[in-house]
DNA sequence: TATACTGCACTAGTAGGCTAGTACACTATG
DNA sequence: CATAGTGTACTAGCCTACTAGTGCAGTATA
């Protein structure tokens, strides 16, 4: 995973959805341990604190639970919530996308031909990175 | 035009965001005045410096050109920057949901199926809105 | 010249995000 | 029991982004 600390979205919010996108994609299932604070905030050359604030928000959405002592882990439920958040994620950039095209004049054609833009441009990303 | 200062997207940036809409949708054309500084602060109530960092980054966009003494003027290739710029935007929105969508295990039809959802959302606020 | 509009520049205060440090409580393991 | 791992809680401080207030300079017009 990468942190880009210049990204005007703060770094705790990155690791939130980091690790939420894992959660819905099933790397780490219910039942399951996510990395320790101490060992991710290692990884990612940042402060323990700010792990514990992307755990903490992640714990108030019900997907995972502490146990003192143990470690975070993820709850029966939480897989499923995490498909659910990040699904809702999702539509909500479209559709912030699509409100701003209506505003800009941009005529439903148009809109549908950047979605295909952008749909490729990623897929790019994607091949490029492996 | 709403502002919603709860949001994590800065005032200036909403406004820049806005006036580079309306001029990409014609409603203000080149060679024609935006609203003074003073005038747009009263109607958002918001600080006339705040409305001058929106202002200076449409300057810096080439979009708007600053007459001392008689206001901004909305440059001759200005229309075609905004749209320019606006449709960058909107793909940029696009992309990052289908990156979210992807890091979340979302099988491309049902990234598909998000973004017609998305479109629909957008359509019935602007029927309630009108 | 006086007035009222324009943009511009400077200073100051506030809030949020991040880091750092420290200490504590719990659990497993040797 | 000692140790090393886990999460938790708190304080303090720094830095940047953002907003606000105020005053100044240019331009048009009566």
């Amino acid at each position: 995973m990468n942190i880009d600390p210049t990204m005007s979205v703060p770094i705790y919010k990155q690791i939130a959805d980091y690790i939420r996108q894992t959660v819905a994609a099933g790397v780490y299932r219910p039942g399951e341990m996510i990395p320790s604070l101490r060992a991710l905030a290692l990884q990612l050359k940042v402060n323990p604190n700010t792990v514990q604030r992307a755990y903490e928000q992640l714990e108030r959405e019900g997907l995972v639970r502490s146990r003192k002592g143990l470690g975070m882990f993820v709850t029966q439920q939480g897989a499923k919530t995490a498909q659910t958040k990040s699904e809702a994620a999702v539509c909500s950039a479209f559709a912030r996308g699509i409100r701003a095209a209506l505003a800009a004049g941009i005529q439903p054609p148009r809109v549908l031909t950047a979605f295909e833009k952008a749909w490729e441009s990623v897929e790019t990303e994607v091949r490029a990175q492996a």
